[in-house]
DNA sequence: TGTGCAACATACTTTTTGGTAGGTTATGGG
DNA sequence: CCCATAACCTACCAAAAAGTATGTTGCACA
């Protein structure tokens, strides 16, 4: 498990998987299709994908040059990964929302329960 | 998926987790039962769980004071979560150790492909 | 001679996260 | 009167992650 989190901790990784797992793509079309991510981050995250044996490098030695990135099949499995996050994501969200208001933001409520069990609620 | 990721992501959060799965639990049991893990951890990366409304906590107001903790039912699904990522990391886990050595660590291996489309191996 | 391209690298700064060391509370026991 | 107890909190510090800005390559085109 320590190992899953490993390979998919990073704050575009998990992005930049899901744009592979519809195929090959080359290193300017991932940069265009996921906006807010620099080309730095890119780069270094798609690299530690590399070594991790998630995905693959083909360099095709011409000028400009020119890169294409494809999920191994280790990798590909990761959709299972992304199968559970969503459908258990998806749920959190509708079960916070429950009631059309949100439940997370109320920081500082407790439950008391007294020593005669009686429960009591406190808001600071 | 995004959000999935903020609840769990924290050094000590899938360990709390696992944990509290077993049953409710107190304050210094869970702090017994994960080593390295500093005080200051547990109480502030629950309190995140508790306000993602993953846990609850139960305070006994008794001095020595008493408090225990357990899932919601949105956190007792997290199971599931837990059971793609051990399956998934423990199959990578094989996988990247096949023939009995690591694949890993081959930081600087490049696949070349040629433009009449020779493949060639590089190690820089 | 100069500009643009794609796919990076490198140095530097900022933000986030985790860790260390101390203090706080009220009470019962020595 | 002092100490131990459980479950914290606070200030401070270190490390890791992410972001910004700029430089590199070699060739084609103007």
């Amino acid at each position: 498990m320590a190992a899953a989190l490993s390979v998919i901790s990073g704050k575009w990784k998990l992005s930049i998987i899901n744009q592979l797992l519809s195929g090959q793509k080359r290193y300017s079309e991932i940069n265009r299709a996921i906006p807010g991510m620099t080309e730095k981050m890119l780069s270094q995250q798609i690299r530690e994908l590399e070594e991790d044996g998630i995905v693959t490098r083909h360099i095709f030695p011409e000028v400009p040059p020119r890169v294409e990135y494809s999920l191994t099949p280790i990798g590909q499995e990761l959709s299972s990964i992304f199968y559970t996050l969503e459908t258990w994501g998806s749920h959190y969200m509708t079960v916070t929302n429950a009631n059309g208001e949100i439940i997370k933001p109320d920081y500082t409520c407790y439950t008391l329960i007294k020593q005669d069990d009686e429960v009591v609620k406190e808001t600071a």
